[in-house]
RNA sequence: GCCGGAGUGGCGGAAUGGUAGACGCGCACGACUCAAAAUCGUGUCUCGCAAGAGGUGGAGGUUCGAGUCCUCUCUCCGGCACCA
């Protein structure tokens, strides 16, 4: 038969076709109202696509879609989050140069992604590794310098001796490098770092006004980790503590091994006047709170094994004091302030010089320490190297290229060198959505009115491994920037969800090394994008992480076959739209809200069933269906929309409606249950009365079979239920 | 230890307190076919010939009615963790 569908034909005949129109293209100047929906941007890695990364992309494109056929002026975008270790460590072992690594990388995922016709705006497309780009990365990093935010100090850092890399605290996990699992040492070294502590309670508060998982909302107030306490002093050593009220049972203090040199001596216990012991422990951090505690052992189970340990004295039943009796309400974070330093070679460069005359403590002239680079001179661009390898003590690559480095200071023209470090690749995501309202800007990094009317991203979809990374620094960032007047809104993202990762058939995770990765090429190739993109949303609840099954691709490619036979059965009558229509319709409007796409599939198919057991279908039934299914099946929806006649897309269609009054069917079945045992069935029609229902209930045989007596009690729920108790 | 989330057929999973297992996979049987694939139809929680009974990790409870609400408990997953 000539009319076979045939995927590899027409999906990328249509997806030429929509790149060609520009009909997903966001438009800047539109009366329309904007919606910005957001999937994270992906890392460019040289193991291209797997069918995990669509996932997410899929997703939101079934939002992005719905909107636009909602009227909405959607901006759905996509870029490449470039830069980052593992393209280094691959140029480091074939010295092929990054640029081009990234290049490749990227132009392999373009194309992957391209063959699911995601309905991004292909024109919008970015890249943190493009120096139009990461110039504005620079320029943030010294607005963040000019105000007091960017500093440089010398401390300890969590090192990873195998990447040779100072790491962030939210980038150690268990006391391992996040990314290559080894045990991170402690280094003393000069470090760029952010505050992000500044933000700690705006990060913390504002997270009452957005719309994110409430899981998402924990994860992100426990690692901030704000805590309400008081500050109160035994002598010269100031504690802090969550509970003075017990202040009295404190019999000894603790501090951190850094202020030894209290260590032995004995100070004065403000509230029971009594001279009490100092003693150091570890389980004292010195970089939290004063860096010393009052070890209450009745009230602490810590301070009680201590006490137990020490022979300390333990004080029970001691009176309770009021909340600041003895000092003064503070609140504490956990939170630490953000390690911003790389000593590697693929990141932004830090665009500061260090001029050799350094700069007075007094901030008189005659010196200048560190200048940042003028705006007119960024970006600073990454040279090209021939060796990619940090230098033994952990420097930069970077260091090593005089030319590079040695350049006159922009400010009194001496003799000076350039900051050798660059960024961390969590820079370049700190910022890119605004980018994408303006990505052509070179004058700005986006200009208030485009970013006033893109501003803030509707909806964000994304990964929960990036809630106290990515989330936190970019709505920090965001903050930052709003204060500086230069972004409209205290938040950057006004919804917040996540998708759950796919799993390998059998449920392990899916990497290189276990050889279990499975290409979503393969799959296209076989069975067609839309197909893929139907199972991955049907596959089972977007939130949940789920197992990869080949075998159950069959059911979506199926229900696609069914759908494309129906052209069959159109005829042109004027038939009335049943109920299911008008059900189905509510069914999948909703449930693309609520992230319920396996639900809304359901239903769909649900109806196709039904539409194929007809002998004949009205155009009106079968144009309905494919409208709901577009957003899931773009490329099949569109080649049976243009061979009905249309000139148009029909993803420009507008989104279907219900009629509120007609989604109950004219014949309810409703169940009779007798003492909560289900004993019968009963139909009845649209409108009948409770009392006809119950003399109909009653009256059945199955139900007057266990009726020996007359009924006490009988309950009817509204085309559910009739419950009869006896 | 603390804070979240989840336990439902052979499998993925459905179920505003109202017929548990929708939808899909798989499997079985049947139709079509020389045959196979594809497609279509029927069946598919357990016990029972049937009437019926039991069944959503376990034990109680609330209710006319509980997978769903409450109490206790077990297991798994995620986050935080000598953070005062």
């Amino acid at each position: 038969m000539a009319d076979e569908y045939n995927p590899k034909e027409i999906e990328s005949k249509w997806q030429e076709e929509w790149e060609k129109s520009g009909i997903y293209h966001a438009e800047d100047d539109s009366k329309k109202e904007k919606y910005y929906a957001l999937i994270e941007f992906p890392y460019p890695s040289g193991d291209g696509l797997h069918v995990g990364h669509p996932r997410p992309y899929i997703g939101l494109d079934i939002i992005a879609r719905k909107r636009r056929m909602e009227g909405k002026n959607v901006l759905y975008p996509i870029g490449w989050d470039a830069f980052g270790l593992p393209t280094e460590n691959y140029a480091l072992k074939t010295g092929k140069d990054p640029r081009v690594v990234t290049k490749e990388n990227t132009d392999t995922f373009r194309k992957q992604i391209q063959s699911l016709g995601i309905s991004f705006d292909w024109a919008r497309e970015t890249n943190t590794t493009d120096p139009k780009y990461y110039k504005w990365t620079q320029w943030i990093f010294l607005k963040f310098l000019e105000n007091g935010l960017a500093y440089k100090a010398k401390m300890p850092i969590n090192w990873c001796p195998k990447d040779k890399i100072g790491l962030a605290n939210e980038e150690v996990v268990d006391g391992k490098c996040e990314r290559c699992g080894t045990e991170v040492v402690e280094k003393e070294k000069e470090q760029w770092m952010l505050a992000i502590t500044k933000y700690a309670d705006r990060l913390d508060k504002d997270l009452d006004e957005v719309d994110y998982p409430e899981r998402v909302k924990i994860e992100q107030r426990n690692w901030i980790g704000r805590s309400e306490g008081v500050l109160i002093k035994f002598d010269d050593i100031e504690i802090f503590t969550t509970r003075p009220d017990t202040i009295r049972g404190a019999t000894f203090l603790v501090v951190s091994g850094k202020e030894d040199k209290f260590t032995g001596k004995f100070v004065t216990n403000p509230a029971t006047k009594e001279k009490i012991p100092v003693w150091e422990a570890e389980y004292v951090y010195s970089d939290y709170g004063t860096g010393a505690i009052m070890g209450v052992p009745a009230d602490d189970e810590r301070d009680r094994v201590f006490a137990e340990k020490y022979n300390l004295p333990i004080v029970i039943d001691y009176k309770k004091a009021d909340f600041e009796e003895f000092g003064k309400k503070v609140v504490k974070y956990k939170l630490r302030d953000w390690v911003f330093s790389r000593q590697r070679y693929w990141g932004e460069p830090i665009p500061v010089i260090h001029c050799e005359k350094p700069a007075r403590p007094d901030g008189r002239s005659g010196g200048c320490g560190v200048v940042p680079v003028p705006e007119k001179d960024l970006p600073v661009e990454l040279p090209v190297v021939e060796k990619y390898e940090p230098g033994p003590d952990g420097e930069s690559p970077l260091a090593n290229i005089s030319e590079w480095v040695r350049v006159k200071c922009p400010s009194c023209g001496g003799d000076a060198k350039r900051e050798t470090d660059v960024m961390p690749n969590w820079a370049g995501s700190s910022w890119y959505f605004y980018r994408y309202c303006d990505d052509k800007n070179d004058k700005e990094f986006a200009s208030k009115e485009k970013l006033k009317y893109w501003m803030g991203v509707d909806w964000y979809n994304g990964g929960m491994e990036h809630t106290v990374l990515h989330l936190l620094y970019s709505r920090f960032w965001n903050k930052f920037l709003y204060d500086l007047k230069l972004v409209p809104t205290s938040e950057p993202y006004k919804k917040r969800t996540s998708h759950g990762i796919i799993l390998a058939e059998g449920g392990e995770k899916m990497s290189k090394s276990k050889g279990n990765v499975i290409n979503p090429d393969k799959i296209v190739d076989q069975f067609g994008a839309d197909t893929l993109r139907l199972y991955e949303m049907f596959m089972g609840p977007f939130e949940q992480a789920i197992a990869w099954s080949d075998e159950a691709l069959a059911g979506p490619r199926r229900f696609l076959e069914r759908v494309w036979r129906l052209k069959e059965k159109i005829a042109d009558s004027n038939v009335e739209i049943p109920a299911i229509l008008h059900q189905t319709v509510r069914k999948v409007s909703d449930d693309i809200e609520k992230l319920g796409f396996n639900t809304a599939i359901s239903s769909m198919m649900i109806l196709a069933n039904n539409l194929e057991k007809q002998e004949k279908i009205s155009q009106e039934e079968y144009k309905t269906l494919l409208k709901l299914l577009a957003p899931f099946a773009p490329h099949i929806t569109e080649e049976i929309w243009a061979e009905l006649g249309h000139k148009d897309s029909i993803h420009l269609e507008s989104w279907p409606t219900y009629d509120e009054g007609k989604l109950v069917d004219d014949e309810i079945v409703m169940t009779v249950q007798v003492n909560g045992k289900l004993r019968a069935t009963l139909k009845i029609e649209k409108g009948q009365s409770e009392e006809e229902i119950k003399s109909l209930a009653l009256g059945l045989p199955e139900v007057k079979k266990w009726l020996d007596k007359e009924p006490k009690k009988v309950i009817v729920v509204p085309n559910k239920v009739i419950s009869i108790v006896t």
